[in-house]
DNA sequence: TATGAATGAGTATTCATTCAT
DNA sequence: AATGAATGAATACTCATTCAT
């Protein structure tokens, strides 16, 4: 019998840890870690459960590599957008919301993952509160390094970058998850608009004087 | 005849069925829907858990009574320091946010309940897709009714007050589960500046041209 | 206040017994003994599950009580229109079979008892095998006597007394309860020829030679 | 791919099944259905209740499918013995009731099945009324078929051949279960004669003038 | 690498029973 | 005598996990 290469089979690893770890998102955002069955992942997959545990010792594995996964895609999406992006704070902000805002057009299931997330790092990290902290609030502290520029700057006002990046990051997220219900597909005038729209409540407030 | 009269049982009763929210409140915050377990919820409250069983049927009807207390609960906080308010809307934002902010100094499960419960209002709802709808959007919708007056009156800037509604309680929410970690008490010089700065965020936003 | 009267009290006593046995009967052949809940019978009583227990002590007492009401109730019956009848064994046979036939009209509840009876008895008797025994058996054992007699007239064919017992009850039993279906009242001309039918084939069997 | 091949899983599927099947009828004709316990069953089997749920969604399910199995098993054999046989209606009457005898003494386990099953089939059948009617009537239908036939060849007494096949099966099944206690082996003259005069009397009846 | 049968530690739920009043 | 709140020991059921193949 042929035997497959090693890196053929290191592909398929490859290939397939994905594959599961793209499935337990899809579950993750509509059932939640407690919530969430590994049989669901598996079936979202495609694959028999007996496979997952192939992949992953345990749900806790899993599920913290799907957080550590996500994490890391969403800081290098605010690296990329947001730390490294040209411009004064709050233009870096705009265009950061901007993108978050194409993002979830693509694919909502990552506002989605951060809604849930925030509330449910604790479960997933029990027992390794390092992670969980520097986990839960990367991205809120990406934010806030920028803010904080901001207000140096006196572009933004004074205050607790935390709560300012708490704040900015409150507002934009629901309203990503909302586009769902409305479908609107990108690229249209319609959604640029609502980008618009949106982005600006984040940073300007809801308030009419400017 | 029994020698206890029935108001005292009904006294019984409903003093125990609020001791069982109430704890059920306190799980729920913690560890979400899935998560939690009747016994949890039991232990909580000092009963043992055949009486939880005793005061409600299933976990799911538990949890759905503590969906309908909570959103009743928010929605007369609302009625009163939102809607039936005095000033104009903006006022009422104002002094509606910093009423919350109040609040979740004195109990940060209101708040944290519904960062869960806005997620997780589908699951528990499962099979009554009309309670979900009316429940999960009530607290939003409330605040779009004054947003759009805002809107209508120029105070406001114009735009869909669904969007501006869930960009202001999104600014808030978390912000308001903040402060369980700072653990300030309330009516100090500090918890006042915070929320002032707190609330300012969601009317105001992040710029400071004002 | 004034105090019932003992004796007063003493009826109250059995004429709740009676309600209590009365409803135990009627959950007892509709759902059996381990499938009938104390609190079926309360509630077919129209009394509180907690006077039950004030009355019999276990779930068990309960049933056994029952079973012993129900079999002294047959046994007078059998003794009445069986033993103590006028006639040979064989006219004997069939005027009680017929007495059984009009009882099963009045409430059919009698023979549907004795159908689950005759399996359940082991479970309700469970630790008392001798009262199990002596109950379980003890209106085919007053039928075998009199089948006794009418074999050794030579009314009857010669063989075993039980087995000719049991073949004479099992023939009659299923087709008693087959009354309630048909829901016939008693004393109609149809209900009577119903009789004479059922009761020729316990003692005629099924052939037409005669 | 798996190791096993697919037919020898089909193998281990089918004979699980059996086996729990089997244990659940020993289980049964002792306890019933609400007195059986699913840990019974598996310990029955010798098998993890665990696995019983594996082959088994619910103990309902398990039931009814036993129920299935069994009514299955009767129908064939009436087929065999009964409808399909050779010779006029009585003979085949006295010889499919010979056979049921024979059965007895090899599997007491299947008229002790249906002594309760007639009684309880409404409960394991809870809310499927057409299963539970043609489950529960099936046996009789059959024999009432034949019975039919006999009547109208005039070899049998006219009459409801409904109430002709009760009074034929039930004169014959607590007879079969007698038989256990007697623990008498087939093929010995003892067994021949038992079976001879146990037949007997479900189509003679009991009296001697013939 | 992949499958699916098997296991066992939980978790929801039921229900007989007790007991204060 | 009567009630209904309270308890706890089962029992049905779920699901993460293991393991032989």
């Amino acid at each position: 019998m042929s035997q497959r290469s090693s890196e053929q089979n290191e592909d398929i690893r490859d290939e397939r840890k994905k594959q599961i770890l793209d499935a337990a998102l899809s579950v993750y955002v509509q059932k939640g870690y407690a919530g969430a069955e590994v049989s669901d992942v598996a079936e979202q997959a495609g694959l028999k459960r007996g496979l997952v545990y192939y992949y992953f010792n345990t749900k806790e594995e899993l599920f913290q590599s799907l957080f550590s996964w996500m994490i890391e895609k969403s800081r290098e999406f605010a690296k990329q957008n947001l730390l490294d992006a040209e411009g004064s704070p709050s233009e870096r902000l705009l265009n950061y919301a901007q993108q978050l805002c194409r993002g979830a057009l693509r694919d909502s299931r990552f506002p989605r993952f951060h809604m849930r997330a925030y509330e449910e790092a604790r479960e997933v990290y029990e027992g390794k509160e390092e992670e969980y902290i520097r986990n839960r609030y990367i991205l809120r502290d990406h934010i806030a390094v920028v803010v904080k520029q901001g207000m140096n700057d006196g572009e933004l006002r004074q205050g607790d970058p935390i709560l300012a990046a708490n704040a900015y990051w409150g507002a934009l997220i629901p309203n990503l998850t909302e586009y769902l219900g409305r479908k609107i597909s990108a690229d249209t005038v319609e959604a640029t608009a609502l980008v618009e729209e949106i982005v600006s409540y984040c940073l300007f407030g809801l308030l009419s004087i400017r």
